[in-house]
DNA sequence: TTTGCAAAGTTGTTTAATCAACGGTTAACT
DNA sequence: AGTTAACCGTTGATTAAACAACTTTGCAAA
C-alpha cells in the first residue's frame, strides 16, 4: 500500500488527525465526572505540571504541557475558580506569576492519578509492552518531524 | 519502567493527550492558510469524506469522520457558507439531508491532498514503512480498547 | 536618561468539540 | 388507527484551542 494511500483511507489517519486522542479524552473527561471530579483533562494536564513541580511560573506550565500561554490563563482562572490554585505575583518582577497549589488542588492527585492509570490499563489491555515503547518512539520521530 | 511511569513522565501521553495531533493539525492549517485555501483540517475531514463518495447522509458523515452529529451539521454550515457543499432534503424521507458536493467543493480536492501529502511526507521522513504500518496496528488496538 | 525592545500575562475573536434537550418525521407495535 | 419508540438533524451552553493585539513591567543600549 502506498502511503498517501493510507492517507486517503484513513488508516493513520485515526490518530494523527486526532481521533484515537479524542476518544482518549473524551473516555477521561467522563471518567473524572462519573467519580465526582470536578476538572477536564486540560485541567488535569496543567495540574500534572504542578504536581511534579509546584510553583512554576505560567510561562512555564505552557511549556511543560504545550500549550500556549493564553490557553494556560484560561485553564488557571478555572483552576482558580475551583479554588485548585492560586496566583501569587513575584515581588521581585512584577510581570510574574507563581501558581500555587492549594491543598485542595494537592489532595486531588491521588484520586486523579488512580483514574488515569484505570483508563491507561484499559487502553493497553492486551498489547505488549515492547510495542508500545516502539509505538512512542515512532510517534516521538513524527512528532519532530512536524515541529521542526 | 512502569507504565505508570510512562504517564507520569509524559512519554507516551505526547500523543495520547493529543500532542501529536494538535501540532499536525496546527501545521496543516497554516499550510492551507499559506496556500490561500480557506478551509480548516476539520472541515477538509468532512470534505475528505465526501470526496470518497458524494451525496451522503450527514449521520453518515459523523461515522465516517466520527465526529458527533451536531459537530457535523455546523461543520457543513461553514462548508455551506463557502459554498463547498449543499444540503438537498430527501424527498423519501423528509428527516434526511443529502450532503452534496459543489464544483467549487468538488475542485477543492487536488490542492488539498496535494498540500496534505506534502505535510504527511514531512512527519513520515526517515521512518522505516513497515515501522510505520506496524505503528498504525498498535494505534488502531489502542483505539479499539478505549470505545469499546 | 530615555528610548526602545523583549518578556509575562491578559483579552477578543473565531473555530470546534461535548453534552443535553428539542422538533419534526418515520416506523413499529398492539 | 393510535400511541410509542426510534431516528435525523438543529440549537444552546460550556470548555477549549489558535492567533493576534494589547498592557504592564523590566532591561539594555545609545
Amino acid at each position: 500500500m502506498q502511503l498517501i494511500e493510507i492517507v486517503k483511507t484513513n488508516e493513520l489517519l485515526y490518530i494523527l488527525n486526532g481521533r484515537l486522542s479524542a476518544a482518549l479524552n473524551r473516555h477521561l473527561n467522563r471518567k473524572f465526572r462519573a467519580a465526582g471530579l470536578d476538572i477536564t483533562t486540560e485541567q488535569w494536564g496543567v495540574l500534572v505540571s504542578l504536581w511534579n513541580k509546584d510553583q512554576q511560573t505560567q510561562q512555564s506550565i505552557s511549556e511543560q504541557t504545550f500549550k500556549d500561554k493564553a490557553s494556560i490563563t484560561r485553564l488557571l482562572d478555572s483552576l482558580a475558580k475551583h479554588g485548585l490554585i492560586v496566583r501569587i505575583s513575584d515581588p521581585a518582577d512584577r510581570r510574574i506569576n507563581i501558581v500555587h497549589l492549594t491543598n485542595k488542588g494537592k489532595e486531588m492527585e491521588e484520586k486523579a492519578m488512580e483514574l488515569v492509570k484505570e483508563s491507561f490499563n484499559q487502553a493497553i489491555e492486551g498489547i505488549d509492552r515492547t510495542d508500545l515503547l516502539f509505538t512512542r518512539d515512532i510517534l516521538l520521530k513524527l512528532l519532530n518531524n512536524i515541529i521542526t
